[in-house]
RNA sequence: GUGGUUGUAGCUCAGUUCGGUAGAGCACCGCGUUGUGGUCGCGGCGGUCGCGGGUUCAAAUCCCGUCAGCCACCCCA
């Protein structure tokens, strides 16, 4: 191995061709259906104060282990985002727009300095979408729906949608403090960990996997059981919307999320189709409290994010929504030394035909094997005779055609025939 | 952050047990007569064995460290 200098950072990699042009794809896709049910794009910076962040939750992995953050010139403490639903309240926020509910769709990298496996990078993308502005149960199921569609959309049919409520102001605390009494009455019984996760939220200790933990959390009070009348009703609502729609989903009662901003409405999109431990392809809820909370008025919201590197590897687990062909309608042959392919792929490429060619003066035999590696199925050849006539020579590389000779000025009308344009 | 596992040509891997200065397939390049790819045949390029240090007359093979991938936990997309 030619012993690099460099490689990239731990956790984060490089995107080559034809992978990229699959990323590209599924943001394309994403932005469609986005467009179509009216969110506008929303480009926020990828570092921020290192304030907006904390507001997520004092309590979770995210901003207590998992944040790059750092002192910039000026001394401001700055955090490369680790997420985006923080990013995009913060700026609903600032500039506080007329016409609610407010709604958003974004793409693009986020950070979190964790220990990488397949699926778990340090660099990661997401899409997804925000809505601020009302708390209508339907907006819930727009927003699920939209999720799920996408899914839908790339091929994708081992998803599933897990479902739970974690109440708001007018439940939780009641259902916190018997969790909290629960859990504590049990604690001989819980593994370390899981009692220190205790001391910093009760909630997620449902969320633990150690097999010891299983029996405590087991019988825990749940919240479903305790939401109050108000927040049942939205939680029914979401429910029978998502069943007019005829989105199947799963109750699960424990499912938590690591972001403590989360309020009523909670779901996860998990592929079956994953084998590893890191099977979510996308998550979100309800976040009525944010916007307060970053500075600005109460504000209802509700958004997810859905991973894209997860996706794609559920994706090829599956084996749909391969990577977009990158195959040039032609290739150009040059005989002569290689000057007329370049007038020659100028103007195919002005008509709007995709045009490759073979570099470096190489021989035809040479030349013709890097056409046939291309894919194109039509190449173009350039020898001594034809440039004398003002000829080319078109031959066909996938069919029975042969190939022909016409004159060069004819060249464009001849290609987008054969290619049906 | 914790524990485990792996790291040899562009790619997939053999060789590591019992130390003696590297192999295969694919890919790539060239040739198989005059300007023609895909099949086939022949030939060729390519690795200081992740990196650094140690033990040894001698290390891809043993020891230590480090970097990176993978797996589980943690957490999450």
């Amino acid at each position: 191995m030619a012993t690099a200098k460099f490689q990239a950072l731990r956790g984060t990699r490089d995107i080559l061709s034809p992978e990229s042009e699959r990323q590209r794809a599924l943001v394309n896709t994403f932005a469609e259906q986005c467009h179509l049910a009216g969110y506008g794009h929303i480009m926020s910076p990828i570092f921020e104060d290192l304030g907006v962040f904390l507001r997520v939750g004092e309590s979770t992995d995210v901003v207590t282990k998992e944040m790059y953050d750092f002192e910039d010139k000026d001394g401001r403490r700055i955090a490369l985002r680790p997420e985006l639903t923080a990013s995009v309240v913060r700026a609903f926020v600032q500039h506080n727009p007329p016409n609610l509910p407010w709604k958003a769709w974004y793409e693009g990298p986020q950070f979190r300095h964790e220990r990488p496996q397949a699926g778990r990078y340090r660099q990661f993308s997401q899409v997804g979408i925000e809505v601020l502005g009302s708390d209508d149960p339907h907006v819930d199921v727009e927003v699920i729906a939209l999720g799920w569609r996408f899914y839908e959309s790339l091929g994708m049919q081992q998803v599933t949608l897990l479902l739970n409520s974690l109440g708001d102001e007018s439940c939780r605390p009641q259902y916190f403090t018997a969790l909290e009494t629960y859990l504590r009455d049990r604690a001989a019984d819980l593994t370390e960990a899981a009692r220190e996760t205790l001391e910093k939220n009760p909630l997620r200790v449902l969320d633990s996997k150690r097999e010891q933990d299983a029996a405590v959390i087991a019988e825990a009070p749940l919240m479903v059981d305790h939401l109050s009348a108000e927040t049942a009703e939205h939680f029914a609502a979401v429910r029978s919307g998502l069943e007019a729609l005829g989105i199947p989903y799963e109750i699960s009662p424990k499912l938590v999320r690591g972001l403590d901003y989360y309020t009523r409405t909670t779901f996860e999109f998990a592929s079956t189709a994953l084998e590893n431990a890191q099977n979510a392809v996308g998550g979100g809820g309800r976040y009525d409290g944010l916007a307060e909370s970053l500075g600005g008025k109460p504000t209802p919201g509700i958004g997810f994010a859905l991973g894209v590197d997860r996706i794609l590897l559920a994706c090829d687990a599956e084996d749909t929504f391969p990577a977009p062909s990158t195959v040039p309608d032609v290739f150009v042959v040059d005989l002569t030394g290689g000057g007329e392919a370049v007038v020659v792929t100028d103007r195919l490429r002005q008509a709007g035909i995709s045009a490759d060619r073979g570099f470096d003066g190489r021989s035809m035999k040479a030349q013709m094997k890097v056409a046939n590696r291309a894919g194109s199925p039509w190449a173009v050849i350039i020898g001594e005779n034809e440039l004398a006539e003002g000829n080319v020579t078109v031959r066909d590389m996938h069919g029975e055609t042969g190939q022909t000779l016409i004159s060069s000025a004819d060249l464009v009308t001849e290609l987008s025939s054969r290619l049906g344009r």
